[in-house]
DNA sequence: TAAATGATACGACGATCATCGAACTTTGTG
DNA sequence: CACAAAGTTCGATGATCGTCGTATCATTTA
């Protein structure tokens, strides 16, 4: 059951650069990439509060970022690599090669 | 006589990111990259009011990706491509190729 | 010198943003 | 049932944003 989020063809550059502006959203989407696994959103950027960061991936999951699901009492968090790759070649590699994810 | 603009090392990829996610900004640089020769800001964005492309190029400028020097009345507008492209390899590409000039 | 041209400065406006804390919900577990 | 863990919701706050109109400045030209 994954929550609602923009098809791949309905999603917005606009929104994609502007969510992607942001330096913490960058560091989880970097986190993201580089993680194998889906893991929950408290394991993310805990230096922001958890209502910040619950704004955070909900600006990523509108922008289509970010997929997300219900997993117990925790919310997983995938990256939408295939479909931001598939509609905007090249933007993501670009923007997580300048994005470390320490 | 060149405007003042960061250095390519201090070009920040927050504010290259948050530059680019303006549609009319977009449309600025897009246009920028389409045409040979420099252009004056009036040429660009015809729909909007002169005060506010006066603010799309300073933050343009500002963010690094274009520079501007005064000619005559006029002030001229150039794509810092290389400087971009050198800094964030293949970001500019990605984004111009889903932003039509029209 | 006076007029015209091209752009900037200065508020101002409503909108959006990132962040927070406190209260609440949902789910799992003793 | 009671408690804990993980997120969400709901203001609120201070900051920034995009846009505008008007006034102003700098430069060229008549």
């Amino acid at each position: 059951m994954t929550l609602e989020r923009p098809d791949r063809d309905e999603i917005d550059l606009s929104a994609v650069l502007h969510a992607l502006s942001d330096p913490q959203r960058r560091r989880i989407v970097a986190e993201l990439a580089a993680s194998e696994v889906p893991r929950p959103c408290g394991s993310f950027a805990p230096a922001i509060t958890k209502s910040t960061r619950t704004h955070h991936f909900r600006v990523l999951r509108e922008a289509g970022l970010v997929e997300q699901w219900k997993e117990g009492t925790s919310k997983m968090s995938r990256l939408r690599r295939d479909d931001i790759d598939a509609r905007y070649p090249g933007l993501l590699d670009s923007v997580l090669e300048s994005t470390p994810v320490g």
